[in-house]
DNA sequence: CTTCTTGTTACTGA
DNA sequence: ATCAGTAACAAGAA
């Protein structure tokens, strides 16, 4: 599931493809997977261009040249997908900014009650080079290039938003410190942990402490820090908190270098899936043997409403 | 058929 | 106030 590490790649990826683009179409197939009407997003989109993209936590921040922004959150299953295809269609068509955007971007919005696939159009102008478009396909950007960004999203708990910069702020400033930024230090951590009476695993979880930690991420860095996570965070000493704090950056750093992790459903804006599940040493590895000390005692428990994997005989 | 999975929020009860 | 636990959301896998 995209965390911080998938959302970063990603971010990373779209960089290099859609900064300084204008956006030309938007196509909405599920409404619900927008926050605002769909006539605003589609005005605050079209004719704008992609000035930057920032990240907190896991929320994507798509800077648009009016100063409104983007916002992505893919919660479970969310992509965003870019792909450049010229189709045959898309190259015999009329000349003109204009009139290919009538053709191929005229806005599509779908009633998001009903759980029927869309029909997949004949291959007619308007669908023309919307190859990578599936039946999870649930919003469209297209850009004065004719590359597209698909957001997909099987079960629809993912969304977009247009927000202002006062909406924006007010939606990050929710949120804890990114887990990732630099002025993220153990000074920090320490603060914030202090007189916390929550278990480790729930802290690490909780976006509105630090930002961007999930399940899989919270299980690996608690076996790298050899913490238990059902500890109470108060009853950890300065030691521990080193380690924790060092695990947070190593595992997430390097979750980054190998592209993040694909359990089932994530990809990257290449449609690529991340390396990482291979270096996973807890998450999924439930009866298998620890990689720290070669004991079977990987175990699996329910904790802070969440599945969680760790060493019985290492994690303390 | 049931149960489980994910991120997040809302709610309940201690 | 602070905590743990659970339901809800959607859709699919086992």
């Amino acid at each position: 599931m995209p965390e911080l590490p998938e959302v970063e790649t990603i971010k990373k990826d779209l960089e290099k493809k859609i900064i300084g683009k204008k956006i030309i179409g938007v196509k909405i197939i599920q409404k619900k997977s927008i926050k605002n009407s769909p006539n605003k997003f589609i005005k605050a989109l079209k004719n704008n261009y992609a000035v930057s993209i920032g990240r907190k936590g896991k929320l994507l921040i798509l800077e648009l040249n009016d100063k409104n922004y983007l916002l992505a959150h893919l919660r479970m299953t969310g992509q965003l997908v870019y792909r450049l295809e010229l189709s045959i269609h898309a190259q015999n068509a009329p000349a003109g900014e204009q009139a290919f955007a009538r053709l191929h971007f005229e806005e599509e919005v779908r009633d998001n009650h009903t759980r029927a696939i869309p029909p997949r159009r004949s291959l007619s102008s308007e669908d023309c080079g919307e190859k990578s478009r599936n039946k999870h396909t649930r919003v469209i950007l297209c850009f004065e290039d004719r590359s597209r960004l698909y957001f997909n999203d099987l079960r629809r708990f993912g969304y977009l938003q247009i927000a202002s910069g006062k909406e924006k702020d007010k939606i990050t400033e929710k949120m804890g410190v990114d887990a990732l930024c630099e002025s993220f230090n153990l000074e920090i951590l320490k603060k914030l942990f202090k007189d916390k009476k929550k278990t480790l695993k729930s802290l690490l979880l909780d976006q509105k402490i630090i930002a961007g930690i999930g399940n899989i991420y919270a299980d690996e860095i608690c076996f790298d820090a050899k913490l238990d996570p059902r500890r109470k965070v108060n009853e950890l000493n300065d030691k521990k908190l080193q380690r924790l704090y060092n695990s947070i950056r190593k595992i997430l750093a390097s979750a980054i270098k190998h592209r993040g992790t694909t359990f089932s459903d994530y990809i990257d804006a290449n449609g690529r899936k991340g390396n990482f599940a291979k270096f996973l040493k807890v998450y999924g590895r439930e009866k298998e043997n620890c990689k720290n000390c070669g004991k079977k005692s990987i175990q699996k428990i329910k904790l802070a409403g969440r599945a969680t994997r760790f060493c019985g005989n290492c994690q303390r």
